[in-house]
DNA sequence: CATGAATGGAACGGAGCCGAAACGGTTATT
DNA sequence: AATAACCGTTTCGGCTCCGTTCCATTCATG
């Protein structure tokens, strides 16, 4: 038993999460930041940069610059692997932790809101 | 009787479309960009370009440039409005349409295979 | 008509992300 | 110890998007 949803209800759940982080104008994340992160949080670390590259598809840089970015807006935070010093350990941060929730309960708020 | 989604399922589900969407390295809109596409396509036309900047809560020019980069992906058309040609009418095309169809396809693809 | 309001677009400088390539530090191999 | 392989980062030029401001056209109002 898996979720039921239709096609105009997947759009128009999109359509309202979408709506409301543009309206909120907060972080202002790309959609590859926003996958890198929900992956941080939702999947079982260890987290590397090599290893998020792999999971996305995308080239090593691309990682490094969105760590960067979430970095200084605290949502994430690095470390050095001190068993493999070449390794970076992404960790998840409070701050990060709350700006998943939250996005998590927006989007719950709005699949709620749904119409049939 | 609504949708129902827990936030953890809402989190998967959102991270398991931007993956599928940043993996497929399509036209790759930016977040307003989308929530604009989806409002035209799911919302009651005519749109207007001062309509969606009210409506997205964002500056006029936001509009008209990402009317600009997805009327060169040939995702949305504009047209004079004939009656007051002060105004510009924007309208779905065919590809548009197509691009709106098979994003929600991906969305309920997702949601099938969530865990319960 | 003449004036003002309303609409969408253009121009400007600034900031962020992009891909590709090269780089320094760390570990493994020989 | 020397060399190679690995990992994450930095650099570079280029492109897109950003916010603000200003402009041309069109309509409403006196």
């Amino acid at each position: 038993m898996s979720i039921q949803l239709r096609p105009s209800q997947a759009l128009r759940l999109w359509q309202q999460v979408s709506l409301a982080e543009v309206r909120a104008k907060e972080p202002d994340l790309t959609e590859r930041q926003l996958a890198i992160l929900l992956t941080i949080y939702l999947d079982p670390p260890p987290h590397t940069v090599r290893g998020l590259a792999g999971k996305l598809d995308v080239s090593k840089p691309v990682i490094t610059r969105a760590l960067d970015t979430m970095g200084a807006l605290k949502l994430v935070s690095r470390h050095r692997d001190p068993n493999d010093r070449r390794n970076v350990l992404i960790k998840r941060t409070v701050e990060g932790a709350l700006f998943v929730e939250r996005f998590g309960d927006v989007v719950v708020a709005k699949s709620a809101e749904l119409p049939l």
